[in-house]
DNA sequence: TTAAGTGCAAAATCTTTGCAAATGT
DNA sequence: ACATTTGCAAAGATTTTGCACTTAA
């Protein structure tokens, strides 16, 4: 079972993410795509990417799910490169950050997963 | 301008919060109140309350909002207690939890707010 | 060949808006 | 009194579903 098809749409959605090592929306890659590609398909490509392990998502503050593509080593067992994010929140651009964060161990808690988003202005929107 | 008035509305909302100091999503509260009060309206409470720092928000990996009781000191410019919050991924329960969780500095980028959410499973979930 | 993937239209969710009526101070 | 708040109905926005058709392996 469940292996990914290298399909026309698969291509064109992995395409988008080796461009430019950025996050984007479901809504920014949908818009990106119209035309080529109808939008239950990119929900469902980006669906079956994450599960495989190639791209990883998380919630932006925004209320919506950004991906991006993941790091060698990522499965879909265990993303390794649940690293933080950083939003902007003039221009909205999103950047995976290579930062190392210690959360401590909390007792009585199987904690599985860490999302961190960082919220606040990127280097363009500083100036 | 823009205190908020101690409404029936109002009444209900903060109720629920300190009942049990546990985070709820909207559709949850809104689920709480039915019969009591119109969903616009828990819409435009918690946004007014949250505006005055007495409730604060995140957005749960479900893609929904969740809102939480604010510690002492908050207010609308500073929420004190940005803290990392806790949900199961069993029972969907969410816990604030009193972790510092230090950040590495990021140059050239102005961070405003650190939003930090751990999955996993709670205590009662774990056994 | 045939399981996996796609498009389309329709439904389900969640959230926001406009406006008239009700309410708190 | 009168600015705020509320309910309701309707519109928007995002996401999911069902099903017939197409495509990659």
């Amino acid at each position: 079972m469940g292996i990914v098809r290298k399909t026309k749409a698969v291509t064109t959605v992995l395409n988008i993410f080796e461009a430019q090592n950025e996050a984007k929306s479901v809504v920014r890659l949908i818009e990106l795509v119209k035309g080529v590609m109808n939008k239950t398909t990119v929900y469902r490509v980006l669906d079956r990417l994450e599960q495989e392990g190639v791209i990883h998502s998380f919630n932006g503050r925004d209320g919506l799910k950004w991906y991006a593509k993941c790091d060698e080593g990522c499965s879909s067992h265990k993303h390794l490169d649940s690293h933080p994010h950083f939003q902007c929140t003039e221009c909205d651009k999103v950047e995976c950050l290579s930062l190392d964060v210690k959360i401590p161990k909390l007792k009585n808690h199987k904690v599985d997963s860490t999302d961190i988003l960082l919220l606040g202005q990127c280097e363009a929107c500083c100036s």
